[in-house]
RNA sequence: GGCGCUAUCGUCUAGGGGUUAGGACGGAAGAUUCUCAAUCUUCAAACCCGGGUUCGAUUCCCGGUAGCGCUACCA
């Protein structure tokens, strides 16, 4: 049975990094008919926060890839202990007395290797049980085998067999003196109890593993295996460094995603192409092509970058010009109903009054035009807006003409207009007819009825526009350019 | 410092003892269109360095360098 386990901790919210792991996690259980388990890591009982679970579940329900069976840490204690307990009576675990290390151990340099407290490894079992039953305080920690030349390897599905001395291994802990399980213990007993077969991380656990194996061994019954390690890539930042909340903010938060318009879909395929491939040429991918297509053997071993611009200057520069053009591939890929329907909630918490029947025929005219939903905001403002913001008047001037060019063409725009058919081909006649009559070519008559009804430059093609737009408000705005241009 | 992992265009990647080292994003140029966008075409752009092994290495091995990770009673 194929059992794989999503487990992140509730310290903050949903990461770009452990949304990629989550997918990972599901592509390859419903690619290969196995169980996706979410366990909420939460033995850090300091840096857990409420708002954290929240942020992770909003996270993975826009993901809407779902799992199916869910677990708290924090409920299953006593098995974390009991394990503890069964290890120590074993002897494969003691009990250290010293205080634990205030503030950060030095990793910058002049340390040395730790590997124990002096003096506790060998505490006689009579005198540890007295200063326990005294009350002493003490860290729970796993002997790690000593001297023996020893050797500690598990295979790793994406690096290979590794191998690491049991002597370079610390003797980490596995209780904490507030009788709290650590990580590394409380994660390996619940994978054993939940009977991973997979695991499915980040590569900052491959050295973790070592430990991780060492408890497995000590802790499974005989005869047990060892779950299958593939350890995944880590998402840095251009510079190179670890995506980090602390450092990189919002950017890196999944919600950040959501909230500036990116189709579920499309940021899963992004999250997708960064540390694995298809090994074809594909790129854009649905969902479906990505279960099917997913495997193990696919995933990458170098690290790879989020490309986003680190000091952002414009809205875009939070996202990677690949999840950006990702996303409006899928945006283009959307039955226009579909889109529509996306849309609109976006134009209703904006301010704007919009029926679904008009934003089903706007739909259409932006769709080409956005990256992100959100866009839908400037790309059809004028669609929405009862009175069109100030504009330039100077905007009005077609290429290659000038004020006079500009009133002469709206004058005659207005006059048209009123008495034409709002048909795309009752307008393209009656526009292009007038610009010939005027001596003008097509865009020169085009360009000014554009700013009048858009108020701007660049908008979508201006039959379908004046359509949806239709008889009256294009008159309205015609008239008011007139004013504007007189 | 110790231990480990990694190294192909700016970015994501394919590939692999002999290739014009392929694709995608982004960039540049052009086509097309009523503008923008979309679309199409073209172009620029990479095998970290040094030693081996070999007839031949970007590919295999070793060393270096760089980056990253772990080295907590965080996860």
């Amino acid at each position: 049975m194929l059992r794989v386990r999503f487990a992140p901790s509730p310290t903050g919210f949903l990461h770009v990094g452990s949304a990629r792991t989550f997918i990972f996690n599901w592509l390859y259980a419903r690619r290969n008919g196995g169980t996706m388990v979410l366990r909420l890591d939460d033995t850090d009982v300091e840096r857990n926060t409420e708002a954290s679970v929240t942020s992770i579940f909003d996270g993975l329900r826009w993901l809407d890839l779902g799992w199916d069976e869910e677990y708290k840490q924090s409920e299953r204690l006593a098995l974390h202990r009991q394990i503890a307990d069964a290890m120590f009576q074993k002897g494969l675990a003691y009990r250290d007395f010293t205080p634990a290390h205030t503030g950060d151990s030095d990793k910058s340099g002049a340390g040395q290797t730790w590997l124990f407290n002096p003096g506790m490894r060998e505490l006689p079992r009579a005198e540890s049980d007295r200063r326990a039953d005294a009350g002493e305080p003490f860290a729970l920690r796993f002997r790690v085998p000593r001297g023996l030349g020893e050797q500690v390897r598990f295979p790793d599905a994406v690096y290979g067999e590794q191998i690491k001395a049991a002597d370079d291994i610390e003797d980490f802990a596995l209780l904490r003196s507030d009788g709290m399980p650590t990580y590394h213990l409380a994660s390996c007993a619940d994978d054993i109890d939940l009977r991973i077969s997979h695991i499915i991380r980040g590569q900052d656990h491959l050295s973790n593993t070592y430990k991780h194996v060492l408890i497995f061994k000590a802790a499974q019954s005989a005869g047990a295996v060892l779950p299958l390690f593939a350890h995944l890539p880590l998402l840095v930042a251009p510079d190179g460094s670890k995506l980090s909340k602390r450092r990189h903010g919002p950017v890196v938060s999944v919600t950040t995603y959501r909230d500036a318009g990116f189709l579920s879909a499309a940021f899963i395929n992004f999250l997708c192409l960064l540390g694995w491939s298809p090994k074809d040429d594909r790129t854009c991918m649905t969902r479906q092509e990505l279960m099917d297509a997913f495997s193990l053997e696919g995933i990458n071993r170098a690290n790879a970058v989020v490309n986003f611009k680190e000091p952002a200057t414009t809205p875009e520069d939070t996202f990677d010009p690949k999840a950006l053009w990702l996303n409006a591939e899928h945006i283009r890929a959307l039955p226009v109903a579909d889109l529509s329907a996306q849309l609109l909630p976006i134009v209703h918490s904006a301010g704007f009054q919009v029926t679904p029947e008009k934003m089903l025929a706007i739909t259409p005219l932006i769709r080409e035009r956005i990256k992100l939903l959100r866009d839908v905001l400037t790309a059809a403002d004028f669609f929405f807006a009862d009175q069109l913001p100030p504009f330039d008047p100077a905007e009005l001037i077609p290429q290659k003409g000038d004020a006079a060019m500009a009133l002469k063409v709206l004058m005659r725009a207005r006059e048209v207009l009123a008495q034409t058919e709002f048909t795309h081909d009752a307008l393209d006649h009656a526009l292009r007819a007038a610009a010939q009559e005027l001596g003008l070519k097509a865009g020169q008559m085009f360009q000014p009825i554009r700013v009048a009804v858009c108020g701007r430059k660049n908008a979508p093609p201006l039959f379908e526009t004046l359509q949806v737009l239709g008889k009256e408000t294009t008159l309205t705005r015609i008239e008011q350019a007139v004013q504007k241009a007189n």
